[in-house]
DNA sequence: TATGAATGAGTATTCATTCAT
DNA sequence: AATGAATGAATACTCATTCAT
């Protein structure tokens, strides 16, 4: 395009102010989730994201510190979610065994139809799980707590032979990590492939745990 | 110091040459390699290699095609040695099931001694697995080979419930990898929570597809 | 810390206010003062300033016009200081020449003690000394005019060679000014060796303008 | 102007190449250099620089390694012409009191030829006295060199109390330095004024020093 | 085979300032 | 009297890449 660089500006800033219902805070992370989402993680940029809601970068900084900040936004943004979905898929499921099972499967739903989002959340950085952005709850410990929720009731029940919560948990979480992280790098599985397999992990998870429940 | 860019290079120009003794082709990959493991994906500059190695950043241009080209090499240098190190741990065992537990731990070794590469290979660039550079066997086959290989074997004589082999190793790997790239990103498992878990992981994966060997 | 800039000035906007006694305008400059002693000429700027005392920027054009402006009175709290310790050296002693003397180490100590304020009064913004914001005397002229004043009273009682008394006392500003820029530039003086330097300087310039009073 | 950034260059590199006549590196010292003595040291900036001779700020990299090794090379320059200023004058006369009469004047005719690079680098950048950009020799210490040298040649010749060289060149500097840096700031005095009184400070420094000599 | 010279696009960030409220 | 929202311009710097030689 021929445009210069505040020509550009312009005419995105025609366009905006409409759909700017909420505040523009909630725009930005808006915006920015889906320009990461659509660039990836490497191609993300704040001009991108100021270009994309009609305003000047310099308007970002009075939402958020940095460029990274917005990253955690977008990141605690995907915690949030990913949190829900885990607690929803609990609370439909009144056993230990079928609670894995559903909460697994919510886990798999998640990071397929998040992939971009769990790459950032898991596996680029993952070291964003400790940060807590003020005016959320730190929901990925929720999110682990589930699984050791679950364990703990498990053995509570009989159903799982008794020891370390938090290692039965990280080896659950380990399994089914590895499943979807295959499937979310290199199209090495196609989505069928990757649901097939998962359910066999699922399968087995269930087996080493829950065998002497039958 | 202050030296300009260019004369930074030239300084450099002035202390190769000697060391110079296989083709530049291996000397750029070598230095990419370096500085790859030492900067990191996000940091890896064509420059900086040029600038290593006593070259200009053209000149790089004369055998990789591009940056990505380069590190495609790089990382199938991984892939090689990678490949290199489950084949040998497969040799030192007679035994389907103790050549699963060595090519096991051979994997885990590769990643937790090579992470940035491990990580290149299986998580950030994973398609790089689908592409084979000239020159080069498709040495990724061959690692996921060996696996199909010992599921083979392992239902060959009777002590595996035969089924699709791909399958099986699919889930095999994905137990592996999921361990590992947990330990990789961000800090989550100290190096000897990463081997208990591992550890525990094998055990399961034993238990899941050798149970009846006892 | 993670907070948006807007929500750090929130936070300092609470914290204010109690010390708000008198009016803002010399919040503000106290604030300007201390952030301009501690960050230097260049990296003094009204956000900081605002920041401190917790308004906004906007606030700050209230009371003074522009960055300029607000330096500008900076400047002039340093005239004013500067002014006062000659006048009171001055007033210490009734002889001439012991005036001189005193004025002259009350110069060398202001420059010591506050070295960013006199770079900015004498050596980076002098042209401040041609301008007198509103609500303030012309402080310099007064501190030039001491100067002036010890010289006449020096010819009137026969102890300086009669001449021109403007010359005479930008001959002598010349000189002390020449040790304390020289002390203050780049670490090329370290106080004692400056100090020392300035008690030569100033013996010559007594033996220069007080010679036959002996 | 309406022109985009990229066009504003076009335009700039069009109109050079021809006065390219040297190598880069001094065109753009060159350019670098005026640019500073128009600006002034706070509104200094590469873009202009590059702009100035028509080539993209980038290539300005290739020659200087950053913002502030550009600024010491100007500085530099400044150093070598002043030294040999201060050097050609010295030659010009046989007495150490002539010597140093000349080379005062020498002194003050560069900084009020060059004020601005005198300031950078007698009074912002002072610090660059004790860098060497390569292939410069150090000029400075041949600068204050020369007046040790005539001190010490003041003092061999009886002429001269006896005292610390060092001390009573400092002596000599400040008191130059002190004139010279007032006429350049602010203002203050105008170029005859200036010259009026930097010719009583030579006067009052050979009164000093050379007292005996009559 | 290798270089030297240069580019163009892009990055995050900071600043003084304005305007409507 | 003070703010909140936003701007526009600027900054230093780095990168992958190309082209003529």
């Amino acid at each position: 395009m021929s445009l210069t660089k505040s020509e550009r500006i312009k005419v995105a800033s025609a366009a905006r102010r409409e759909q700017q219902k909420g505040d523009l805070q909630s725009t930005i992370l808006e915006a920015a989730t889906h320009l990461f989402e659509e660039n990836g993680y490497e191609n993300f940029s704040l001009r991108q994201v100021a270009l994309a809601i009609g305003y000047t970068p310099t308007t970002i900084y009075l939402y958020f510190k940095d460029k990274d900040d917005l990253l955690l936004h977008v990141a605690y943004d995907g915690f949030r979610l990913f949190g829900e979905s885990l607690e929803n898929a609990y609370a439909t499921k009144p056993e230990p065994s079928e609670r894995l099972d559903a909460v697994g499967w919510a886990y798999f739903d998640f990071a397929m139809s998040h992939p971009i989002h769990y790459q950032l959340m898991f596996m680029q950085r993952a070291e964003f799980l400790a940060c807590k952005p003020e005016g959320y709850e730190s929901t990925m410990d929720n999110s682990f707590g589930i699984l050791e929720r679950i364990v703990q009731e498990g053995i509570d029940s009989g159903l799982i032979t008794p020891g370390d919560v938090r290692t039965y948990s990280a080896l659950i979480w380990a399994s089914v990590h590895g499943v979807v992280s295959l499937a979310l790098t290199g199209n090495l599985l196609t989505y069928e492939e990757a649901k097939g397999l998962f359910a066999l992990q699922q399968e087995a998870v269930h087996r080493a745990f829950f065998e002497h429940s039958k």
